[in-house]
DNA sequence: GTGCTAGGTTGAACACGTTCAACTTAGGAG
DNA sequence: CTCCTAAGTTGAACGTGTTCAACCTAGCAC
């Protein structure tokens, strides 16, 4: 058996996996889903599932990575020709909105698995950092398009920062119960508009102490590991 | 049998069953304490710790509501006779991290547990209810006490923002590793800083636009219900 | 052809959280 | 005393996620 046809036959199984899991996840949510029926509508063991993903909770890290390259592109598309800064964290902000759109059904059980400190799903954890270093490269795309001056250290650390604020989107977007996440929707574009204004006050003397004062705070945060 | 005994009788087995499940759970930590083993050495059946407790994290919640007694006390004790807001936020703060100090070897799967967001333990769920409305009330304590003037809708907001604040706190507290939480307690202590600095910045005319704005926003988010 | 190996596959078994129908006990009513 | 009710108590049973020793299969070396 050559590489390709012998990752072939493994590969289409995991296929198979993923697939039943997102039709069941959908059907029913997170937890009333069984491995034994995403098995079942597999058309493999129970056991052989486990051979592709070491627990339930890995299985739904296949829709995060996807949720991840759908929101990239949905932006990149969005901020096209757009230049303010506000509008452009309104419409990437938005994109995610759209594009998680699907997960809304089982977003709490999802979050409950992430929230976990430990666990591979935390965006925090070290299995995440592909997906968080993407996150943060998607908030650097969106500074980098906006033709907004600011000094130089904020900039530095504003990708993270804003990649922050949208982890906090997403709890907030967790915890909305409102049609088509509309609570969240007017959050995004409000916020976006006020984190715009916020970075502009930087231009006066005292409101860019205090930002530089922040700025210091996080890298110190950063720097002084565990 | 007096109302008094009768009920004497069930809190009894009650508080037999939090004592194991404490101990056991800073022995083994949550995951790996099982309710078999909290009902054996609490000296009952398995099926009565559930006549008491609905379930596994309904005992975490014991532990909830104390933290936050103790914290209430502990906040009350630390901030008398201090007058600066910063310095009474930080010293609040402080003390939480204080009281929770016990709870950080679970405090992961603690937290797991209060993520789900239409579970019992979630900090916006109705069962939380007493539990916000305190941890408000503390905020509103730590501003009244202090001697800063405010415009009075930014003040009537701020409880509930320096509690969500404090949500946040406690978010980085429970992603914490470092000994003795010791990263969670420069965040408090600077971010409190930051936070008496911004709120001094809302008397500049370009600043307290924006912080009305804020004001605003969460107002509408929050009278925009499900 | 005959091994050999590594990847793939299986289902029984385990420990767990949770449920529930049955049982026991305490105290008041007559 | 005897009954009655509500509170309290029990452990077997269920469904779950996860593990594991055994097994199968495809390709390669000879």
């Amino acid at each position: 058996m050559s590489d390709a046809s012998r990752s072939a036959r493994g590969a289409q199984t995991r296929e198979a996996i993923t697939t039943a899991a997102r039709a069941l996840f959908l059907e029913r949510g997170y937890d009333a889903t069984t491995m034994r029926a995403v098995a079942q509508r597999a058309g493999v063991s129970l056991g052989n599932a486990y051979y592709y993903f070491a627990s339930k909770d890995h299985l739904v890290q296949e829709f995060y990575g996807e949720l991840q390259l759908d929101h990239a592109a949905a932006a990149e598309a969005a901020l096209d020709g757009v230049r303010g800064l506000g509008e452009r964290l309104a419409l990437a902000w938005e994109a995610w909105v759209d594009v998680a759109e699907p997960l809304r059904p089982f977003a709490g059980s999802f979050f409950r698995v992430a929230a976990e400190p430990t666990g591979p799903l935390s965006p925090f954890s070290a299995e995440s950092s592909p997906a968080r270093e993407a996150g943060i490269e998607l908030h650097r795309a969106v500074l980098d398009g906006a033709d907004l001056a600011l000094p130089s250290q904020l900039r530095a650390e504003l990708p993270e920062l804003l990649w922050l604020a949208h982890m906090g989107v997403v709890l907030f977007w967790v915890y909305d119960a409102s049609p088509d996440a509309g609570r969240t929707r007017v959050l995004v574009r409000r916020a976006a508009g006020l984190i715009d204004r916020l970075l502009r006050l930087t231009r006066l003397p005292g409101a860019r102490g205090l930002a530089l004062d922040v700025v210091r705070l996080v890298t110190d945060l950063r720097t002084r590991p565990a």
